[in-house]
DNA sequence: GTGATGAGTCAGCAA
DNA sequence: TTGCTGACTCATCAC
């Protein structure tokens, strides 16, 4: 009940870029393929390789293939979170600028419509003294002078309205 | 080179409460405590059921009380590596949200100037034809009547200005 | 079979 | 020693 034989014998470590590892003997052995030669063969390649084997070693020799190829399941799987947490971030970034940068245009404008505003109330007193000349049209002289408005135009001008 | 002797006879099935589990034998033995007594003991704690044990047999209920520890590890790893992942994505969506909200606001606030440009261009019609007069304090009719002046500055007070 | 992923194990780093 | 995390293995699920 409390045994579970562990018969790894693949060694990670060495990682020659494309020469063959010989492969190691171990108890039983399976002398045949390097792991990267066993995990990348398909199906029926690997069947070429396995003629002549005992239905064991052709058993064991499968199980170091999956093995093989969960390991690579395992790194992409890997891969795959750190990317999906870096694309994560990367779109909380762009958020914040565009938060920031709507945040500034707003506070732009706000500025422009309380300048707005400001020259409104000019004009409102300035109409307000030609209503109180009597309703009639421009029967009175109106407490400002016409230079104000027209500064009022021209600045409007300035900022494109 | 081939050989790495699994011992692990934990058995993690078992989940009842508070129950004692109680310990299998497996190969040597290791017939004292229970997983979940031996990794909430302290150090002190634990050697104080170490008493007469063989240097060994210490050796091995020490290893266990840590690939325990690890077990626990391992999963707090797991979890905060997932809420991590969740307060990312929540913090996306409140921004998001942000970004609708101030974009919302800033055409509201463009369409806003946008009116107020239309009344200042008519604003301009009027100066314009108080300009063209002569240039003296409102001697000719303008193209305007003040009603529309009125109108402008009562619609900008109902927008708070 | 193949690929992906949760959980457990170990190695190795940091405090 | 303790806690954490990358990498590996295994079980298990979906296709």
């Amino acid at each position: 009940m409390c045994d579970s034989d562990s018969d790894s014998c693949t060694d990670i470590s060495s990682d020659s870029d494309t020469s063959t590892d010989v492969k190691q003997e171990c108890g039983e052995n399976v002398p045949f393929l390097s792991d990267s030669e066993l995990m990348s063969l398909s199906v029926r390649e690997l069947n070429l390789h396995l003629r002549g084997l005992s239905r064991e070693e052709i058993q064991k020799l499968k199980q170091r293939r999956r093995t093989l190829k969960n390991r690579g399941y395992a790194a992409s799987c890997r891969v795959k979170r750190v990317s999906q947490r870096e694309a994560l971030e990367q779109q909380k970034m762009e958020l914040q600028r565009e938060v920031e940068r709507l945040g500034a245009e707003n506070a732009g404008m706000r500025k422009e419509l309380e300048g707005l505003g400001a020259r409104l109330a000019a004009l409102q007193r300035f109409a307000r003294g030609l209503e109180a000349g009597g309703g009639s049209l421009l029967a009175t002289a109106p407490r400002l002078n016409t230079a104000s408005v027209i500064t009022i135009v021209k600045t409007d001008n300035q900022l494109k309205y």
